[in-house]
DNA sequence: CTGGCGCCGTGACGCTTGTCACAGGAGCAC
DNA sequence: GTGCTCCTGTGACAAGCGTCACGGCGCCAG
């Protein structure tokens, strides 16, 4: 097993950290191996630490009474889970589970609390990652809100090209590494309306193959311009 | 005209500020009056600095290119506004209005950054604003996502009588100053829902009366429990 | 091979909701 | 008064989408 503080200044968040601060994170800090489905925490509870992933995939959610659920973000590794309410001490504002078998490490409050008010480097990562969730949901909030399931899908398909794609012809290439039924939640809708939209999207000429999980889509722009004048 | 000074410690982010960091940053704040729909930023728009609003109403807002609008929040006295791209660098997310005549604060940019790496509370401040920003956007989402007009108009409701309400009968009375296309936006939907989701409240007990802008409506344990439950 | 299971496609149906159109009322200027 | 503007109610209609139901396909265990 590699050092933990090896693996804490990989984070970017934890990154300008002075290697004594970081042993001492590293010192408190309980590395922790779990299976798929595993649920971290539910929307409600109370927060003790802070969650970093190190190896997998969390998925961050929230759920209705009804069970349709909503995901709201799906972290890799690298990446602080739900690091919000650590700060204001309220409760955990989202539910999440793994989706693969994961690593993470966990961090007690205080501990993370301490680094935040010592550090400004830190409190500074903490609030550009707390941007970036912001910013995130004002852009799912808008396409919830304002766009049709197959704009909202070109939108999320550009998202994932533009991230894991290759270029291929002049379109992009890329694993599509989730069921329907996830991306579904993803973009707020239900299965059998991602299936019907990737066939619309598909005779529109934006999904230029799909074999299996491999897609090759429309250039990203192009993709996204579509989107957002609702449709041609 | 009372002291900036004196005005810029009424604000809850810069409450525990000393004496000298807050004079400081009177020196560079540039205080503005502007009249009713004056438009402060637009989203995509570059950032200059932090406003934080004296007296008056904004609301920060997404528009779809067809038009429709989405309130992401109304801001008062007291509070600031779009602190996230002093940050990250970033352009605004959303686009800013007055609602009413309104003074407002202007911090540059620099000036606010420095508050914010020199005294950790400021940090913590920020932090804490920005958390509930986001707590507030999940919570919006979920709405949006899951729930219906009646549903979302009636936590709606019950937010603002917790908030600006009075116990009458075993009921609680306020004034809604909104228009109804004002709420429309709020709840992402249009005008004339808004007035037949009303409708539809009343016939179900939970608007007791509404006499012009005065609403008195149902405990607001009752009213949430309710639009949780998807109507009964 | 056979059965089970998870994932995907698709048809049918009904409800919600956005849109258009229009009417009534309150307030205000003149 | 008349005319205007802003806000509100309401009817009609079509589109979008969630839901139910069912069938097909690939994969794995036995």
């Amino acid at each position: 097993m590699t050092s933990l503080v090896a693996v804490l200044q990989q984070i970017p968040m934890f990154a300008e950290l002075e290697e004594r601060v970081l042993t001492q994170l590293a010192a408190r800090c309980v590395p922790r191996a779990v299976g798929e489905g595993f649920t971290l925490f539910r929307a409600g509870d109370a927060c003790a630490g802070l969650y970093v992933v190190l190896e997998g995939r969390v998925r961050v959610f929230r759920s209705s009474p009804e069970g349709r659920e909503q995901t709201l973000a799906v972290e890799g590794a690298g990446r602080p889970v739900a690091e919000l309410p650590l700060f204001d001490g309220g409760p955990y504002p989202a539910s999440a589970v793994t989706m693969t078998p994961s690593r993470l490490a966990f961090l007690p409050r205080e501990e993370f609390e301490h680094a935040f008010r010592t550090d400004p480097d830190v409190a500074a990562a903490v609030v550009r990652s707390l941007g970036g969730r912001l910013r995130h949901l004002v852009q799912l909030l808008e396409t919830v809100a304002f766009r049709d399931v197959a704009a909202r899908l070109a939108m999320r398909l550009a998202d994932y090209a533009d991230q894991a794609g290759t270029p291929e012809g002049h379109g992009v290439a890329f694993q599509l590494e989730r069921t329907q039924e996830e991306l579904a939640t993803e973009i707020g809708t239900a299965r059998e309306s991602v299936s019907r939209a990737l066939k619309q999207l598909t005779t529109k000429g934006l999904i230029r193959s799909r074999l299996g999980s491999r897609f090759v889509v429309a250039p990203t722009d192009q993709l996204r311009a579509w989107a957002r004048n609702g449709g041609m």
